[in-house]
Parts: structure tokens; C-alpha cells; sequence
DNA sequence: AGGTACATCTCGGGT
DNA sequence: ACCCGAGGTGTACCT
């Protein structure tokens, strides 16, 4: 990792084209050779306000009394990253800095991260309702997760006490769009005179109001489910409205 | 901007839960207090492992020789940002991170960044479009951009030859969600009986097999525009099975 | 504050 | 290589 404070011009050149005046910036190049450049801006405070990701190549330029000058930034490999979408005739992908003055630098080995182990995305959901597919429903049982249909997979397919089938969707947070995203899937797997009664479940960590009305709408349940209740760490909440 | 190489370990607990090993990374203070970690992984190159954005409380703790031995990032403000999403009981955002060594340090006031102008974006297509909407379909013409619709603006509202009507979605890659966007227009639109025959067009720089799939299934057309060639740079490809 | 749409989204998994 | 879906998405804009 090598890290650069330097007053710079930057113009980046492919998906889209940007221009930053001069000013100082902190420059960082990743071991891999994926570049970024940073502000104290308040903007977008989590992005850079540009970069281009590995595999690069990096050209330097210095002057005479060999003070860095210049740092060209190209990719390496498929002319413009997602190709088809930059200009489809590949106009190369640069990142061009001008540098006027390197107020520091520094380099050092750190090291490659091993994969970051997560919980709590839907990933993790998936897994607890899998294990639990009551939750979604009164006496559901579980028929197979990632049930395939032409257009993508169903999260769960279950089938309750009369052996109805339901497919459910699962969210971490319900909207809209997955209230989309199951009708579509519905609509698939009705084709299938079996799966004709088919019906829909929503469930979700949080479900938005409007996403709530629409799934109503479509005759769509929708149910909230906690993952600490799933995981065993906390009681359902069945005195809500006792006391 | 405060630079920080150090061996050490961090924990995140927020959204959801992770916890890195002790390795050799870096940590990125922002002047805004927006804080990062960063690795030279493989993996995700150009996201942070962690991160925590402004507003932030950090805290550092010292030995009795005054080596930084902890920091800990706290959210500041709402509980936890998007509070209801990340387990409902407002469980506080932190950033925890143990410091066995510091290994290379550095602290440099960077300019603010001045808004970045941008170029080549879904905003620059619809300008393109908006002055020559026969791109979109033949004998098209422009009667509104940003036609408001009581969910959100259509971008494009045209008339054909024959005075009909037809709503213009305009995307850099036509996706099934653009789809999905466009008929949900489409449905308002066509409330307004002088518009109840109104018609989709999807243009995009590029369009995904499966949203013309859906695309077709709905009635909607779909269209894809050379950027160059609206900007008059580039020929329309006439010639494409001539020789 | 909440909802919607855009992003050089990024990133991982599947085919 | 492309396609698709999820993200601690972030961010701007609008109501």
C-alpha cells in the first residue's frame, strides 16, 4: 500500500468523463494496483472521488531533479470495464494526474485480508427461516430453499398443514421491490397447473408501509420476523399488548 | 485526513456483526470523522473492510507511554443509522479496534473537495434524447420531459405521427427493475382516459436479454441509443450486415 | 423524516 | 464473460 499527499489535477476518462481543478489530495495505491483518490469533502464521504480498480497499469513521469510529476492510471485487460455499457468500442479507461507538489509519501506491506465473516444480512435470515419455516407461517414445513424458476430462484418453497404451496421471499428489509420480485416469480410458477394455487409469502426483517399495501393488493402475506427471536437469544413478544 | 498503519483488530457491531483478526492494516480518518479500514486484499478492492460514516464520536485510549493501545468509532446521533433495520431495540453502531503496534503514522489537512463534475451519465442520455426523441421511435416527438405522474416523473412524454401517445424510459443499462419502473408508470398514465392508449418505450445504452424478455411480455418497446451517435460523433451503424 | 431512483454503484455467485 | 441479486449499499431529490 502506498499512500501519496500531493497537490494534483485528476481527470478520469471512461464510463464517464471527470475533471478535478488542483488541490491537495491523498492518492492510494493498493498493492493489487487498484488506485483511488481522496478529499476531506463531506459529500461522499465512504467513495473516493475517483478511482480505477485491479488490474492497472501505472506509468510514472518525474523531472529532472526526480520529483514525481505525473501518474497515469490504465486498465489493464477489457478495454473499458463493462464494456458494452462505456461505449461499446472500447475507448480505453485512464485516470490522469498532474501533480504540482508531494507533501508526503509513504509505503507498506499490509496484509491481504482473509474473508470477513458476516452475520445478520439475508444470507443469515435465509438459513434461520430455513431451519424454522413456522416462522413464516402457521405449520409450514420446508420443501427446498432456492427453488429454481426460469426467471431466478425462490428463497423458500414450503407447503402448509393441507399441503398447499407457498413460495416466500425473504428480505432483510421489506419494499417494493420484492413485493415485485415475488409476483414475478408467482406468476412463473403458477404456469405449472401443480403449483396453480401457489400462494406468496413476504418476510422480512422490516417491511415498509407501502410495500405492505402493495403485497396486500396482491393478495401477498407479509410477516416480520426477528433474527434474535430466530437465533433463540430473545422471547417472541407475545405480551405486546398484555400489560 | 489522519493516515494510521497498524497492527490490529477490529470488531463492527451495527447492521450486522464482524470481527477482523490481528493483521497489519490501515486505518483512514476523514477531517469530517468518517473512518475506514483498509486492507490489501484481493477481494473487495475498492470498499473499505469496515467503515463508520460522519458523524462520529472517536475515543483513543493510550498506555502509560502514551502508545495508542484502542479506538473506538462510535455513530453519532440515531441510535443506529436506519435504526428499525438493524434489530429494531436501538443496539448502539461501534467500531472497535485494538491496537497491538502502530507501525507508521501521518496526519495532512486536505482541500474540501468543490462538487465533481460529472459527464456521461443517465442525466446526459436524456438531454441527448430530449433533442432528438426520433432516436426513440420513429416520428416521435417531445411534448414533456420529467412528465410528473402522481409516483414519480416519467422522463420522456412524446406524441408519434399519429398523435399517439408514448411514455419514454430513459436508463444507461435497461435492467428488469427499468421495467418494472416504466409499467408502473405506464398503469398511472393510462388512468387519464385521453391516455389510456398510451404506449412504453425503453431506451438504454444497453438492455439486458432478460428485461426484453419482460419487456415483450408488457408491450413495451425497447430501443437501444449510441451516445456517440446522438452527439453526432459517431455514424449510425448502417452498415452493420453490408460487408 | 420517509420514499424513490441513480451509481464509473461494488461485489459475489452462477451459468 | 455475462447475468442477476444483495448491499452495513451511499447519495441526491422530492414530498
Amino acid at each position: 500500500m502506498r499512500l501519496i499527499v500531493a497537490r494534483c489535477e485528476v481527470s478520469y476518462a471512461g464510463r464517464l468523463s471527470t475533471v478535478l481543478p488542483e488541490a491537495v489530495r491523498l492518492l492510494m495505491i493498493k498493492a493489487d494496483g487498484t488506485f483511488m483518490v481522496w478529499a476531506d469533502g463531506s459529500g461522499a464521504s465512504v467513495k473516493p472521488l475517483n478511482w480505477m480498480v485491479a488490474p492497472t497499469v501505472i506509468e510514472e513521469d518525474h523531472d529532472e531533479r526526480g520529483r514525481l510529476r505525473r501518474l497515469l492510471v490504465r486498465a489493464r485487460g477489457s478495454a473499458v470495464r463493462g464494456g458494452a455499457q462505456a461505449g461499446k468500442r472500447g475507448q480505453e479507461e485512464r485516470l490522469d494526474i498532474a501533480v504540482s507538489e508531494v507533501l508526503s509519501e509513504m509505503e507498506h506491506e499490509l496484509d491481504t485480508h482473509v474473508a470477513l465473516e458476516k452475520e445478520g444480512q439475508e444470507r443469515e435470515l435465509q438459513e434461520l427461516l430455513a431451519d424454522a419455516p413456522h416462522w413464516c407461517g402457521e405449520g409450514f414445513r420446508l420443501v427446498k430453499r432456492e427453488w429454481a424458476t426460469d426467471i431466478g430462484p425462490v428463497d423458500l418453497m414450503c407447503r402448509d398443514v393441507e399441503d398447499q404451496w407457498i413460495a416466500v421471499e425473504i428480505k432483510r428489509v421489506g419494499t417494493i421491490d420484492a413485493v415485485e420480485q415475488l409476483t414475478r416469480y408467482l406468476q412463473r410458477i403458477r404456469l405449472d397447473p401443480a403449483l396453480g394455487s401457489c400462494r406468496g409469502v413476504l418476510a422480512a426483517q422490516t417491511i415498509k408501509p407501502q410495500a405492505r399495501v402493495l403485497a396486500g393488493a396482491r393478495g401477498i402475506d407479509c410477516v416480520e420476523v426477528d433474527p434474535a427471536v430466530l437465533r433463540g437469544e430473545r422471547q417472541p413478544e407475545l405480551t405486546l399488548f398484555a400489560a
